[in-house]
DNA sequence: AAACATGGCAACCGCGACACC
DNA sequence: AGGTGTCGCGGTTGCCATGTT
């Protein structure tokens, strides 16, 4: 960054602004990075005439003005790569976002803290035990794979030519150790399968009448999302998880149950059912 | 319609790691 | 070697919009 060829001593002692970025703030530091670039943000937020710290100007630029940061809801894909990537890194938000092009990780933690432990504290379960994690694995994580497999395969009705592509994502898009994840959401909005501008947890908990309208069946399931599911099959079912035992020894699934409709029998039949059928 | 509760998100803070002098 | 500045991360706060009573 070329911030040396101006003089901004004079600028030194300013007093500091807080609160939330006015316009011309924010035309003032995009301005000043298109022409000289990003880092020293100290001396950056000075010769810019911001009346801000470096560290605000940084978060601002990184979390909002950065043109490759992506806004709007996050995709059904998106979420299932968060509960993958958090059950492996814990709270490492930025190394989560570095998989999910244009998230930051300021993004995905406000998701994690809204979402998924707003759902801890209805189930008055701590977010780090076992019970919470084995739900999030075996009952979310599945369901939100059907959701997605359902909507591409409702894209695949409405359009044949985007079968192939649509198939290879969910193939493709899900198997983290294959490195394909950074893929994930760019391949989601190309497709267009953000199915679900509100999706969250509550949806999928209490979806199953929304997925049997889908035709999705889960002893014969879509051929272009078979390896997907196998492959998910692999890494979240076959851990000798017994259901039946998850179910009678869980002693906040009653709340889950009787409060919300989160899940219900259904959801625990299709559960067994995908168990029976990658033993 | 108003008061209150809740959710979502932008922004701030503290701390540790690192680089440079 | 140690002091200083900068950066980046994770946790937390505060504000505004929306929903509920």
């Amino acid at each position: 960054m070329d911030v040396k060829a101006r003089d901004c001593s004079e600028e030194d002692h300013m007093e500091l602004r807080r609160g939330p970025w006015t316009l011309e703030e924010d035309f003032k530091l995009i301005d000043f990075i298109a022409t000289h670039g990003e880092g020293r943000w100290n001396s950056l937020a000075r010769c810019a005439g911001l009346k801000r710290t470096g560290k605000s100007c940084r978060l601002r630029w990184l979390n909002y003005l950065r043109p490759d940061v992506r806004r709007g809801n996050i995709t059904l894909q998106e979420q299932l790569l968060i509960l993958q990537l958090h059950s492996r890194w814990g709270n490492r938000w930025s190394k989560i976002a570095q998989h999910l092009p244009g998230r930051t990780d300021n993004e995905i933690k406000n998701y994690w803290r809204t979402r998924v432990q707003k759902h801890a504290k209805r189930l008055k379960c701590d977010v780090n035990s076992k019970q919470f994690k084995d739900t999030m694995r075996y009952l979310w994580m599945p369901r939100l794979l059907e959701r997605i497999q359902a909507s591409a395969a409702a894209a695949s009705t409405t359009s044949d030519d985007r079968l192939g592509a649509a198939a290879q994502v969910t193939s493709s898009s899900y198997t983290l150790e294959n490195s394909s994840t950074t893929a994930t959401a760019a391949s989601s909005d190309s497709l267009g399968t953000q199915v679900s501008p509100v999706s969250d947890f509550t949806d999928y908990y209490s979806s199953s009448s929304s997925n049997n309208n889908n035709n999705i069946s889960v002893n014969n399931p879509n051929p272009n999302c078979l390896e997907a599911t196998q492959e998910l099959s692999g890494n979240y079912y076959n851990h000798g998880t017994d259901f039946q035992s998850l179910e009678q020894n869980n002693p906040w699934l009653d709340t889950m149950v009787a409060s919300n409709n989160l899940f219900n029998a259904e959801d625990f039949y299709f559960l067994q059912q995908q168990f029976n059928f990658n033993m």
